[in-house]
RNA sequence: GCCGGAGUGGCGGAACUGGCAUACGCGAUCGACUCAAAAUCGAUUGCCCUUGCGGGCUUGGGGGUUCGAAUCCCCCCUCCGGCACCA
């Protein structure tokens, strides 16, 4: 007998399933559709091909392919495609370092992609690949592009935006962590540019209304993308500025508070500022500490204990509710970005505007009681944030503040001085890069006519080759004067092509739906199409793309079907987030060296076992430590399946048992059963594979420890063949390769095209069961029981054992709780 | 500061609706096989007391509800993740 030898195996099956094309699907209409099967669309996010693949890519498909694995033995038709996400900033800062266009580098790490995800025994249809960076494919990011530019979701504006100095490039607020850039850590610096967006604030409502229709994603993330979009609502309320005869709009959540509005400050990028001062006695210092906060870094002026700063402008405003005149101020904790870049300033209850107030020694008031009555009426406690009782508010006196909140804005708006409002954190998208490896963006500028977008049939407009990849502060593509310069595909003139390239973000916004379709050179997808297969049923990623990834592409599906392209709202209905595989307790990084390469495991240990273990260190939601000893646990338990199977193979007969047999034989089959219930339970309870793959390492245990028993009798023999055959068929959707060979070996076909199996509840349940007798609530014995027994039987049961009897000596006993089936508790005095 | 998530043996983790805590795996100890080692197979393995039988304790800490709590409620501690001058 040989030993387990996963090479050989995986060989053969990769070889069947690649000339067998198994896992390609037909779209509705082509030949090779199955009109009977429902559909699941199972999907892993794209890598982004650097380098070879890491642990994190081995987990997340182990993960997703065991899903499409399972969903196809339940009788759908299950489109599971793969691509990558090859546009981006690190090969193209490799290819300022070391001269190598990204190109060559980003197509080398696509066939270490190709290779590994085929010796992974990963079950891709093959013929949906795509790879963002291919003109095939950016062609249609264009045309996404220009209808959202023709919807006028897509503009052009100046603002001010984050520039990062080392990547020489803007970048979306979501790319923006802690005021550092997110891709090379480098402290960001604003600066005001003529950028270009998507309109997805339009959207801000409908993407938090939406997370209603989703079937199941995780809490978190939900709640990530809430505090994202960050919706408050509250009012527009208007102070005004008689000296200067302007209005200052300002948002608040807390209209109630109105009264207590002490003074009034502006944000530094405040446009009106300037009128403000001129020529005041102010004026200079004003400018003075806007250029100051203006040099600042966004962390800095962020940082967490920062000192209040500010200065008077020596005007006043007009408090619309009691017309009283209060001082206006600049000061660099307003934010121009939020809400209208002003705000009324109430430091009786909000403790920023409370501690503004202390440094400069302006009056605080209390207009609310707060709850504690000793301090309610006094300055004590203040700032309060809480609700309670109006106080220091004419009319409003005496009421609670939450009833007043509405008559408030009612009468504001009566007066026209305010209305309601809401805000959101969350701002436009801003997608263009002064970068070169992305997908250009498809515009020209003429002098005449201005922006005009290239049409649909000059697409795409190809990223031209060029030699110096090192941005200059604008795109690198601006040196590429062949391709920039171009006629006006309006009037024909002269015309310059836009340098800017889209953030890589817009293209894995959508790949989704080129996979339906993916050879389409017509359209980017077909309707129909896209109407069969949409929503992804189940989609399955890191936590790290909870906000921007899967926000960008809630964005774009709304938007497309807002276009009539899509008939589907949300792009993903399921989600789940696989947790982070750490080495010694640590993020694995090339600089710790404490990195692992799946190539090596699946080298050393056959891709089985490097899947399986995967699967098996802990809930995959959540993170685990990789170790050389767990990998070895795994191949331990395969390579005792295989031993099962080559042995059983000898020594029983193929045929399948008549009955489940008695005795040891009967025991193990039961078990068998257990294990398909124990796993096809656990599988679709949030995929605990941990536990599926324990039930299975629990049948093989049983089936080894009986086996030598059991060869030789008829119905023993073919006990253990079943229970081999069965732990094959459980472990297939994690060790394909493996699971396939010993299925095929013991049972006869090909396992993928069982259906999964069904455990039969007549071997779930047992004749006897073992009855847990308590005393006080304490185990004090175990009891072999009919199962069926009824209560009276199971106390006399429990009161005979002489275990029981040494703690009741003598006692009363008080109270009998009898659960039938599991346990009876004796309650003594 | 605010919002999530989690604390269970030496380690990763299991325990479905309150009912046998520690499944499964790792590690460790002992034994079989072997000239020997590896591999494999078998046994033991939460902690404390006890030669043994047996007993006591144990799910971050404290309190509560209950016949019975890892699980429910209240308070506290620690760790991880997200957001953070958002008006």
């Amino acid at each position: 007998m040989s030993g387990y030898e996963p090479k050989e195996i995986e060989r053969k099956w990769q070889r069947v399933w690649a000339e067998e094309k198994t896992w390609e699907v037909a779209n509705p209409g082509q030949p090779g559709y199955d009109a009977e099967k429902p559909k699941s669309y199972v999907l892993e996010m794209l890598p982004y091909p650097s380098g070879e693949p890491h642990v994190g890519h081995l987990k997340c498909y182990a993960v997703g392919d065991a899903i499409a694995h399972f969903r196809r033995r339940h009788g759908f038709e299950v489109i599971h495609p793969m691509g990558y996400d090859s546009f981006g900033l690190p090969a193209e800062n490799n290819a300022i370092k070391t001269g190598e266009p990204p190109r060559v580098a980003t197509e080398r790490s696509i066939e270490s992609f190709q290779r590994q995800f085929r010796e992974w025994g990963i079950s891709i249809d093959w013929s949906r690949e795509l790879a963002t960076h291919t003109p095939e494919y950016y062609r249609w990011t264009q045309w996404i592009f220009l209808q959202l530019f023709e919807k006028g979701l897509a503009y052009r504006t100046e603002a001010p935006v984050q520039w990062c100095p080392k990547d020489a490039t803007v970048l979306a607020n979501e790319q923006v962590v802690d005021g550092r850039c997110e891709r090379c850590g480098t402290e960001v610096i604003q600066r005001k540019l003529e950028q270009w967006f998507f309109r997805t604030t339009e959207y801000a409502d409908r993407l938090l209304a939406d997370f209603e229709s989703l079937e199941s994603w995780p809490e978190h993330v939900i709640t990530m993308q809430r505090n994202w979009i960050g919706r408050s609502e509250g009012a527009e309320v208007v102070f005004r500025c008689e000296e200067v005869d302007l209005d200052f709009p300002v948002f608040t959540t807390r209209p109630d508070t109105l009264f207590g509005a002490t003074f009034f400050v502006l944000a530094p990028e405040h446009p009106e500022l300037e009128r403000l001062v001129a020529g005041t006695p102010a004026e200079e210092e004003v400018r003075e500490y806007v250029n100051r906060v203006g040099r600042e870094s966004a962390s800095e002026r962020g940082a967490e204990d920062r000192e209040k700063t500010g200065v008077p402008l020596g005007r006043s405003v007009v408090n619309p509710v009691n017309g009283e005149e209060i001082p206006m101020f600049v000061a660099d904790y307003v934010l121009m970005e939020y809400g209208t870049g002003a705000i009324m300033a109430v430091p009786g209850h909000d403790s920023r505007d409370y501690e503004f107030a202390q440094k400069f020694g302006l009056p605080v008031q209390r207009v609310i009681e707060g709850s504690d009555p000793e301090v309610a009426r006094d300055d004590e406690g203040l700032p309060y944030p809480g609700d309670g009782g109006m106080v220091g508010s004419g009319r409003f006196d005496g009421k609670n503040n939450r009833e007043a909140y509405e008559e408030i804005v009612a009468w504001l708006e009566s007066e026209g001085r305010g209305k309601p409002a809401v805000n959101y954190r969350l701002r436009d998208w801003l997608v263009s890069r002064q970068r070169y490896w992305g997908a250009p963006i498809p515009v020209v500028y003429c002098e005449e006519c201005g922006i005009v977008p290239v049409p649909d049939e000059q697409l795409p407009v190809e990223l031209p080759e060029i030699e110096d990849y090192a941005p200059q502060g604008k795109s690198p593509l601006a040196a590429a004067e062949e391709w920039v310069a171009t006629e006006c595909p309006r009037c024909g003139a002269a015309a310059r092509r836009e340098t800017d390239t889209m953030d890589t973000f817009v293209d894995s916004s959508w790949y989704f739906l080129r996979y339906l379709d993916a050879q389409n050179g017509k359209a980017p997808w077909d309707r129909e199409a896209a109407d069969f297969w949409m929503p992804v049923d189940q989609y399955i990623g890191g936590v790290e793309h909870a906000i921007l990834h899967l926000m960008y592409a809630r964005f774009f599906t709304k938007a497309l079907a807002d276009l009539g392209h899509l008939g589907v709202q949300e792009p993903f209905a399921n989600l789940f987030t696989q947790g982070m595989i750490t080495r010694d307790g640590a993020k694995m990084s090339k600089s710790k060296g404490n990195t692992v390469s799946p190539g090596d495991y699946v080298e050393r240990y056959g891709a089985d076992t490097a899947r399986t273990y995967v699967c098996f260190m802990g809930p995959p939601e959540r993170g685990g430590d990789w170790t050389d000893e767990g990998v070895e646990g795994v191949n331990r338990f395969l390579s005792r399946l295989w031993r099962l199977c080559e042995e059983a193979e000898q020594k029983t007969d193929p045929v399948r048992p008549s009955g489940p047999g008695e005795g040891e034989a009967r025991a193990l089959v039961a078990k068998a059963h257990w294990a398909i219930d124990k796993a096809t339970r656990d599988f679709q309870r949030g995929f605990q594979f941990n536990t599926v793959i324990s039930a299975v390492m629990e049948l093989v245990n049983d089936a080894y420890r009986v086996k030598d028993g059991l060869y030789g009798t008829p119905e023993g023999g073919a006990a253990v063949r079943f229970a081999t055959a069965t732990a094959a068929s459980l472990i297939f959707p994690f060790a394909p390769h493996l699971g396939s060979e010993v299925y095929e070996r013991l049972a006869g076909g090909r396992v993928w095209e069982q259906p999964w199996p069904e455990a039969d509840p007549a071997l779930l349940v047992s004749d006897t069961v073992t009855l847990v007798v308590q005393v006080n609530g304490k185990l004090r014995d175990r009891i072999e029981a009919p199962a069926e027994a009824p209560k009276d039987e199971l106390l006399r049961l429990a009161r005979e054992s002489e275990k029981v009897a040494k703690h009741l000596d003598g006692q009363e006993i008080v109270k009998e709780i009898v659960v039938p089936g599991k346990l009876v508790n004796l309650v003594v005095r």
